[in-house]
DNA sequence: CGTCTATTTGAATGTACTCAAAAGCGGTGG
DNA sequence: CCACCGCTTTTGAGTACATTCAAATAGACG
């Protein structure tokens, strides 16, 4: 298992001796997963988080409608943003899909307790993540609130145009809060102007 | 200065003891306030986390039209959710004003940097205050983004009823993201249905 | 009491949605 | 290699939820 993303990603963050590193290293479970595959489904019990070694994966919620609103995506050095399998709890409402074939690193709820009790550095590690998680969920929250749904797709392909290649455009709707249909528009209206 | 609520606020996350809670309740700040007051303004700098230890704060963004957002309500016993002051940052973008008069607790960001070096405890719990939070961001996103202002509005009320009735309509529409317009016709309509 | 702000109400408007159908695209099997 | 199938994207017409603008009413505070 290549694990060089995951330690320069703790290593951005913390330092971690080589005890800790092994720590760490000794219970992540690697699952590489293919195109479109159901990684984590929702309402099932909530067992690890997800890191992307490579390729992407998305989060995303089913509402009792049954539309689907994509929380967040994960390209390789990012973790999914379900942390329901960080939190002692049963399940987790969101689902977890891979987009492209990859790889994730698995990190079980139970080893998340073990390491945080044996390091501070752990707890640092995510306190820091979710820290980070929880800024960005607000601005996020921000921008769908306060800007038009052409204005947040232009910043989206201007801040993410790797996505935007490898992920089908319904998605991508779906994540800018808008249905696949108007996202259509939209792109219609910005290459007749361009 | 009453430090009850705070030093609850952590013993539900982590067990403290005497020295850790001397070093806490040392550096914590006692900041009354008077209803409409502008705490924390967006722009400046950030300098410390704000608890409610008695009465009602918001925090809020204005956006480049000048609308304003509130992002959320933090009533006694709960921290005001711009947590730019606990990060090594220059400046917040969030306005923090008191709805009520009140106190609040300041924990300078200096403070904050001592307190989780000095101990696995403060991680601790700031880990899990920033995994909560980031995990109801996410939930409120979701809510703003699959059910209707009347919906919306409708939970409010049936979670929030204290809220509802010490703060002003158009902060509450700002909440739930419409115009305070919108939210008198939605009241009008549900007391002539009840 | 008077002034200032908040809330209510109404009419016109707009952004984004729904429903429907056509066109495009990718994979699979004959 | 081509034909077909299913799914995604495009396009269009009609609709709805929420906004904007404007004016009237109600409340709060000095």
């Amino acid at each position: 298992m290549v694990s060089d993303l995951i330690l320069s990603n703790f290593s951005e963050h913390v330092q971690l001796n080589e005890t800790e590193k092994e720590q760490l290293l000794s219970v992540l479970i690697a699952r590489p997963f293919k195109r479109g595959e159901l990684l984590v489904k929702g309402g099932d019990p909530a067992k690890y988080m997800l890191f992307a070694n490579a390729g992407y994966m998305m989060t995303y919620y089913t509402d009792s409608n049954g539309s689907d609103h994509v929380i967040s995506f994960a390209g390789a050095g990012w973790w999914a943003s379900d942390i329901y399998g960080s939190v002692s709890q049963q399940t987790t409402p969101y689902h977890t899909k891979a987009l492209t074939d990859g790889e994730a690193l698995l990190l079980p709820r139970l080893s998340i307790a073990h390491l945080l009790q044996s390091s501070a550095s752990f707890e640092r590690y995510f306190r820091i993540v979710f820290q980070k998680g929880m800024l960005r969920q607000q601005r996020r929250y921000i921008e769908a609130c306060s800007t038009s749904a052409e204005e947040r797709y232009r910043s989206f392909i201007a801040a993410y145009p790797d996505i935007l290649a490898e992920v089908q455009q319904k998605y991508i709707a779906s994540y800018l809060g808008i249905t696949p249909e108007f996202l259509s528009k939209i792109r219609g209206k910005l290459a007749r102007t361009a």
